[in-house]
DNA sequence: GAGCCTCCATCAAGTGTTTAATTAGCCGGC
DNA sequence: GCCGGCTAATTAAACACTTGATGGAGGCTC
């Protein structure tokens, strides 16, 4: 935050934001304490505090690194023509490959609707993949290799409730790949 | 539990679920707290150890009650031809009418990646819907109301998935409903 | 009066946060 | 060369408060 972080300075706040964030992966914000945050870094108690004031602000952090990871993989790659495939795959293999995102993201989601801060962010996050898949879906329709269809907004809607819902933690791995690849099928793509 | 519960009894047991499970609704399993339930009802907080022996037993009890609130909306109504979608409505009614359940569901959930005892009646839960949502499937096919499809097992979980995900804070209700509707359309219902 | 029910008072273990002090490194002036 | 002051980084120790849980005393109803 401060103009000047000195190098040490900068790890340091990332270990600590990393050691939260597999903290709550592994607990859920329940089962976050500063004190286990600090001790699996290995600092004292009162350095967490010199790096992050409070709580809520080291939480803070957890949520924008946790998003600055999932945002990556929102951005397209690939021809035009298999973007959206590919975009699918990514999503999914992401939350696959990275449970401990999953499960953070979960958290932040469901804390979103206490916390205005963190639904400001993740609010955000939604709506730009909203009009990424949104858009992903019109380029595919007007490159003819995905069927016209008459409300691409509802269909971009659909698609990320249902990958939202296939990461969930009951939903098995497998579980959760197959429904995306029927998603997929009844689509067309 | 025990094998006389006088009717003044079970009412008391009830209103503390209830004020248990609004908490939780509002603050997640995070801001529950058992004074505050207590005091909610209007009791003692050793009235509420009377009733439920240790924090996890209420969390217990207000598991089953959400649950049993679910499960109800989980069989099938209607003329077993229009079956299906009756139950895709009524689930999301459900979800958009009871927001409190919804916000349940979501901490019950996350919560069952780290609870076996949660997760044991959670992951049931979703085993009985996704069986009664093949076998709806399955008729309607039959029945001549749904274009045939290869794997209604996927199917099934994907609708699910669907759901799950848009219901999620986030997303408002009448998006969600967009999204639930784009995958009728897409499924022919 | 017996048994179910409720409350007051209290405990022990946390829990986020702060305070005051210590260490290490750096810079300018003598 | 070295000394005093300055800053960043870290710590031990506590502070103030919360939170789940209890024990025993009393009350209400049948």
């Amino acid at each position: 935050m401060s103009a000047r972080t000195s190098a040490i300075s900068e790890k340091r706040r990332r270990e600590l934001v990393h050691a939260a964030y597999k903290q709550i992966a592994e607990g859920g914000f329940e089962g976050l304490r500063t004190r286990e945050v600090a001790a699996e870094v290995g600092v004292n108690i009162a350095t967490l505090h010199y790096y992050f004031p409070t709580k809520e602000s080291l939480i803070g952090g957890v949520l924008e690194y946790a998003m600055g990871r999932f945002r990556t993989t929102l951005e397209p790659h690939g021809s035009p023509s298999d973007q959206l495939r590919n975009h699918l795959r990514a999503v999914r293999k992401l939350m696959v490959g990275e449970p401990e995102l999953a499960a953070v993201m979960g958290e932040l989601t469901l804390r979103s609707s206490r916390d205005p801060a963190v639904r400001a962010i993740v609010d955000g996050m939604f709506a730009t993949w909203q009009s990424t898949m949104r858009g992903l879906l019109r380029r595919a329709v007007k490159n003819g290799t995905l069927p016209a269809q008459q409300d691409s907004d509802a269909v971009a809607g659909l698609v990320i409730a249902a990958i939202m819902g296939s990461t969930l933690p009951q939903v098995d791995p497998k579980r959760g790949d197959q429904a995306i690849r029927q998603l997929e099928r009844l689509l067309g793509i």
